[in-house]
DNA sequence: CTAATTGTTATACCTAGAATATAACAACCA
DNA sequence: TGGTTGTTATATTCTAGGTATAACAATTAG
C-alpha cells in the first residue's frame, strides 16, 4: 500500500491518510478481508505518531470500513449500508454542486467528473 | 437571504456560512450584481462576531465569487475560470467518489445523486 | 513458558486555527 | 458632521490536531 502524506498541507494528516485508505480500497489495492498494517507499522513508515493512524483506522472502523481483530488487526470489512450511503454522499456532495453551479459549471461537465473519476478509482 | 448556521457542528461558522452562500447564488436566491449584507448586519442577524463573517466573504473574494466595493459593500460578482473550476472540482470529488466506490456505490446512483442535487439547487 | 507485538486507553503537552472582543483607519454617504 | 462601509491590527479564549510516554490485556512467535 503507497501511503503519501503531505505535511503542509491544510488537511489534517488523518484525513489524509483515511481518503488514501479510501482510495486504496475503491482502487482494489487492499481487498475485502486483507489486513492494514499495524497502527505502530503504519506510523513508522510515514513518520507520524501511532496516534494519528490510530484516529484514522477508529474513524474507517466506526463508519463501516474496518473491523478490528485481535489476531488480524485491522481488516478491510465494508458495511454494506446503501441508503445511509446514499444520504451521506448527498450531504457530502450539495456544497461541492452548489460551488460549481456558481462556476457556470453544467450538469453534464459535472456528470463527466464524476465518470472520468469513476473509471480513475475502479 | 435565509441562513442559518449550527453552532453545534464540527463545522467552521465561516465553511458553514461560506456553503448556504453558495447554495443562495446557485438557487438565484442573490443574483450577480447583487449586494450582500455588511459583515456588520450580517455578524449581528445569526449572532457572531464580525469577523467571522468578514473570514467568510475574504475567501469568497479570493476564490472568485465576490467584488468588494467601497460604496455598494459585498457584491456577487463570479470570476468564470472553467479550467481550474473543473480542477478543483476533481480534487474535491475524487475522496467523495472513492468514499461511495467503497461502499458499493454504482456509477448510475452517484450521477442520480449529482441530477437530483443539480435540479434542487439551481 | 517467555518475549514481543497487537489494539486500545489514558495522560500530558504543544501548536495552530476558530471565534470573540475592542479598537482604529480611510472612504463614502445622508 | 455623523454614521456606515470594508479593512486591519491586537489580544484573548477554546478546541482540535499532533506528539510523546506509558500502561493494559490479548495474542502470537520463538
Amino acid at each position: 500500500m503507497y501511503i503519501e502524506i503531505d505535511f503542509n498541507s491544510d488537511e489534517a494528516i488523518y484525513v489524509q491518510l483515511r481518503n488514501q485508505i479510501f482510495m486504496a480500497i475503491a482502487t482494489s489495492q487492499i481487498k475485502e478481508g486483507e489486513s492494514l498494517p499495524s497502527v505502530r507499522a503504519l506510523a513508522d513508515t510515514i513518520g507520524v505518531n501511532m496516534h494519528t493512524v490510530n484516529k484514522a483506522y477508529s474513524t474507517l472502523r466506526q463508519d463501516g470500513f474496518l473491523k478490528v481483530d485481535r489476531r488480524r488487526g485491522a481488516v478491510v470489512a465494508i458495511d454494506i449500508d446503501k441508503l445511509t450511503s446514499m444520504e451521506k454522499m448527498k450531504a457530502y456532495l450539495r456544497p461541492l454542486i452548489a460551488r460549481g453551479i456558481c462556476k457556470g459549471l453544467t450538469q453534464e461537465e459535472i456528470k463527466e467528473l464524476v465518470d472520468d473519476l469513476y473509471d480513475e478509482l475502479s
